[in-house]
This record gives C-alpha cells, structure tokens and sequence, in this order.
DNA sequence: CTGTTAGCGCCTTCAT
DNA sequence: ATGAAGGCGCTAACAG
C-alpha cells in the first residue's frame, strides 16, 4: 500500500486507502472529505487544508467504482474488444489520439479470454461494464447488437449496420472488388478466398465483392475455391494449406483479412511456394504487420486509426447531447500493392 | 437497454436490468437472485428456474462494479498505460494472448488523455482502481512505483528496477550498445542521439550504452549531439531538425526509441535528406510500424509480445500465491538491420 | 430452502 | 460549516 512516511502523526493504513482512513486520519466525518476532494461548497478553508494534507500523506485517491456506483456519470468511455490482436490495437491508438481532450478516460476491456467469444458476446460485456463503470461504449465487431443499449454506444464493423447504433466501417465490397480486379489484371483466373469471420457483417461484403468481380470478369465462380480464414492466422494458414496442396492449385489468394493473408504466407513458406513468383497474397486491412513480412503484403488499406478516432468522435458527440439520431460514418479503403503480388507463373 | 419481448408477463424495464428487476420480477428476494446466478447451494431447482428464465428474458447480467466492490476478487487484471501507442500496443498483444486459459479477464486503462501523466501518475490509477476493479496489474512504465503497493504488481520498463515490484524489461545497455557498434563499424563518427523520456530507466540504459560504446571506440563524447526525443515521433522530429539543420550535421542517429526515429525519418524527408545514404537511422523496440516505412527502419528488437506474456505470467503466479518474492525478469534484445543505414557518405 | 440484514466506498440530501 | 443517514447493486452471514 503506498504508506508514504507519515509526519503529522497519522498512523499508516492497511490495505488501500479509503475515505473513511481519511476522515478518521483528520478528524473529521466522511462526508467532509467527500466535499474537499471533489470542490465542493460548505468547508472551512482551514478544514480543507487540514483534509488536504491527509490526503496527500496518504496518498488517497476516490475509487473510480465505489464513486461510479454512486455518481451518474464517471468520464470514462469503455471500449469492447474480444481480444487484444493487430486490428483492434490499431482501432485503440486512434480511439487514444482522438480522446485527448475530451475530458474522458479510456477503459479497453477484454473479456473472453478463456472462451470463444459467443455471439451476442458485446450484450454482456456492456451489461457488466455499463451504467456505473462507463459513460459510453465503442464496441468493436460486435456480433448483434441492438438499439437498445442502457448507454450510448457506437459499433465498429459490426454484424448489421442499419437499425442498430451508429457505426463506423470502411468501404468492404469496393476494397474486395479491387484486391480481386488488381489480381484479374495481373492475369490471374484461379482466385481463391478465405473467408473471414461469419458472425460479421464485413466477410459476406469481402466475399460479395470478391464474386461480383469475379462475375464481371467472366470468370465462373467455384465455391471449392473459398474456405474459412476466420480472420486468424492460424486458420488462414491451415486453409491455405488445404489449397495449396491440390494438384491444380489457386495462383492467387484473397484473404479477408491481413492476419489470414498472414497465414497463407506462412502456408506458403511452408509448402516451399515463392510468393509472388508461384503464389499472389492480397490481404485486407492494412495492420502494421503487413509490412514486417518478407515480401510485404499487398493489400486493401482501411484507415483503422481514423475509423477509431472517428468512433470516439461519435460517441462524444452523444454523450454531450450534441447528437442524437444514429449516424452511419462509411470511410474509404484502398489498394495498396506491395510485393505479394505478381503475374502468375507462365505455365 | 436490452429490453427484449418479453413473454411470461414480465414488465419491461427502464435503464440497466439490475438484481433488483430480476427479483421482483420472478417474486424472490435479491439474495436468492444472486445465489442462482453465482450458482449457489441451497435453492430449489424450480426456483433456479424461475429465475433464469427471467435473467434470460431481461437480458440480466450482474454488474462487474457492483460485484467487484463487495467480493474481493474479481478476475480482472488491470494494465495500467498512460497512452494507447504502439509500444503499449504491442505489449497489449502479449499480455492478451498469454492471459488465454488464465481464467482472467483484461481491463486496459489510460487515463492520463488529457494531461501529460506527473511523476507517479501509476498511483493515481493503480488506487483509483485497486482493491476493487482489479485484482492484480501490469504497469506500463511507471515512473515511481513502490514495492508496497495495495494489490500484486509487475511493472515493465520501469523508472527503477530494484528495491520496488516485480519487473520486466530487456537489455537496454547492450541493445544500445549494439546499435551504436553496428554505426560505428557502418564508419560513423558523428553520432548523434535522441533522448528517451527523462522519468525511465530505459532512457538512461540506453545514453548509457551509447556513451561507452563511442568511449571504446575512442570517439569524444559531444554533448551537443544529444537532444531529447521524449520516446515521441514529434519531439523526434524537431529535434532531429535541428541536429540536421547545423552546418557539421552528424551522419547518423541513434534513436532511444522506434517512434523517435520515425520522426527523424520525418525530418529527413522534409529536409530532403536521403536515408541511408546521407544519413543513418537506428531505432529501438522494433514495433510493427517500423518497418511500414521506406526505408525501413535498421532497429533494435526488444520481444514486445513476450515481455507482455512474461509479465502476465508473473502476476498470475503471485495472484495465485504460487511465487511471492518479487523478480526481475530481463530479456535479450538484438539488432535487427534493415534499410536505415549505411555506411556515412564519402565526403 | 428462502428472506432479512449488514456493509463494500462513496456521494448527497438534510439536519444540526 | 459540519455530520448523520440513506442508498447505488451486489454478496455473505445468518435467521427463519
């Protein structure tokens, strides 16, 4: 506990420090502690100095969830992840950038770190986290969110866009169309696609868009062709795997997602296949580690520090009653060509 | 809120369903609403089912705050940053994948948005949360930590490493070290270096091994070349422009960090200066970012992901009761070359 | 088996 | 100007 030196007398406290050491320490009731620390009107300046003091050798601070339990409002914005992996990291440090200033606090909770998130996963972390503990909630791919949240919330690529919150996502069919178009341009006719996660909105529009192309390309579609990425790595990898093992393989594969582009790259490597020279990889995202790889990735960029940053803005607006209908924020994604990419092999 | 149609006659409720709408709802009391949903003895299967069939009906789910302030546990490992950067990021990454199967749950915090953090500012967090929210935390940096602090704690990169808390951190002298050799044997002489925070270790650590690393070589030490970078892409920037504004600029920079380089990367750009050819950059930490850059950036590796899983580790061993003398954990960093150097030009 | 009671730490009337 | 009391949502001990 942070028992500093004590020297006006105040006999240390165990454990953490509360109101209650507090106002015991300085001789005085609870309530008068609850008024200097939080500027109140209705104290003697000499108490306040006296309390002040106190506080400081204790080195007290009011608990967020004992004062959140009892205040309305606490300053703080939860931001709702299943996990802590690239995607969600890069929506965070845009979330973080935008919040300086706003006056709140940022909370980034993980729950199911045991369990595979089930759906609906986003209902109980809200549940447990809102009403006391936080103002306001960015929920990042939720599975099936409602209206009807007990305190604003703003989805990032959630499942459905219309009739819920207000949501924020980048342009999926048009960023699939271009990964598929830039590979159909380097001449390529055997496009595979992992597929991403299909609780979320996002991989049937990455899939539409991959068949749409394929479509105005007069390339027929073969669904043997398309195998779950889940938007992991491993499962990228593993399905490339599958893939790549046929006797008349994919020359190029679009993955939903970077972390499953990621994968087939590790597949490939595996299997001893040159990438791009015997295999094209597009990704999707545009993460940070799509650079780190050798080659780098192609891939369709989504600016997820914006998509964060505007999220918060969002939720802010809201939360200070500036706004109050849903708004649905669609931003841009576009092609980035790296060095997964290539003609495929003259055979 | 989640009101939902609601069949068995239930009225709907206003706000967040709390133990007290389960209640009265299914005509119990609280405390038997709180033994079926934390599955305790003593109530009768006809009960149990009542009540759940409620719980589910009104989408109920106890409140994390609540529960917390009057458990002692609550299987939640709080990690303490000050900002959401890549650093923390990755670190994140970690500590997230390594808390799978640990039967906790993750609860990021960065308050701090508005303010720069003070001295000591993991305090204010650490007992604003501790004894209640979280049962354990991983402090990202902190300035000033004791070892008595209210609930278990591991600090990475710490302002001081012995004499407080269990710690995790990597080879700050010899990665530095490295860095600064591998100018030197490059044929730099003229090192210039930018400054890590002012409030860690690290920073230290790492003037440190840049300084003796010039002394074995028999280069003078110039106070001049050394400008702080603050572990900032910003404050790298404007400091490596004025390095490279002077008449006798040096040939090459040691960042104490990936962001701080980056910035100098800025610099060089705007200045029209060529990397690598008219000037070399060596970064430290190795973040993902660092190599989304062109060129990308010759860095040291610090294992970000394992020191977070490292870290988790350890706080779960003392959560658990299993280790409870504090420990020091350091692991290796090395140097990765990638395209931001080269040798000085010939001039 | 179920309900009543007390209290976690804090803030807010409302008396004094 | 100060303090006593009630209650936020929940759980644990005890009573019935």
């Amino acid at each position: 506990m942070f028992t500093m030196s004590v020297d006006a007398g105040v006999p240390p406290v165990l454990g953490r420090v509360t109101i209650t050491d507090v106002a015991r320490a300085a001789g005085v009731s609870v309530a008068t502690v609850s008024k200097v620390v939080n500027a109140r009107y209705g104290v003697a300046p000499s108490t306040v100095e006296k309390v002040m003091a106190v506080v400081n050798e204790l080195g007290y601070e009011t608990s967020l969830i004992a004062s959140s339990l009892r205040r309305s409002r606490t300053n703080v914005i939860g931001v709702l992840v299943t996990e802590f992996e690239p995607y969600s990291a890069e929506l965070l440090k845009g979330i973080g950038a935008a919040a300086h200033g706003t006056g709140y606090e940022l909370l980034a909770h993980s729950g199911w770190v045991d369990q595979a998130p089930p759906i609906g996963w986003e209902r109980r972390s809200l549940s447990r986290l809102a009403g006391t503990l936080i103002d306001g909630a960015i929920l990042v791919t939720p599975t099936a969110v409602t209206a009807d949240t007990p305190i604003p919330v703003v989805a990032i690529d959630p499942h459905t866009g219309r009739g819920g919150p207000s949501t924020v996502d980048a342009d999926n069919v048009g960023g699939a169309r271009a990964a598929v178009e830039h590979l159909i341009s380097l001449g390529h006719r055997r496009i595979a696609h992992l597929r991403g996660r299909v609780d979320l909105e996002s991989s049937y529009r990455r899939e539409e868009g991959y068949r749409r192309c394929l479509e105005k390309a007069g390339i027929p579609f073969d669904p043997s062709l398309v195998l779950d990425g889940d938007y992991r790595r491993e499962v990228g990898r593993t399905s490339a795997i599958d893939l790549l093992d046929r006797t008349e393989r994919p020359t190029a594969i679009f993955a939903a997602n970077d972390l499953s582009a990621l994968g087939a790259l590790d597949a490939a490597r595996e299997l001893g296949i040159d990438v791009p020279r015997e295999l094209s990889i597009v990704g999707f995202d545009d993460i940070p580690e799509s650079t780190a790889t050798a080659p780098r990735l192609t891939t369709i960029a989504q600016p997820l520090r914006q998509m964060g940053a505007t999220a918060l803005r969002m939720l802010v607006e809201q939360l200070n009653g500036q706004e109050s209908g849903t708004r649905h924020e669609h931003l841009r994604s576009e092609l980035v060509i790296r060095e997964s990419t290539a003609p495929p092999p003259a055979a």
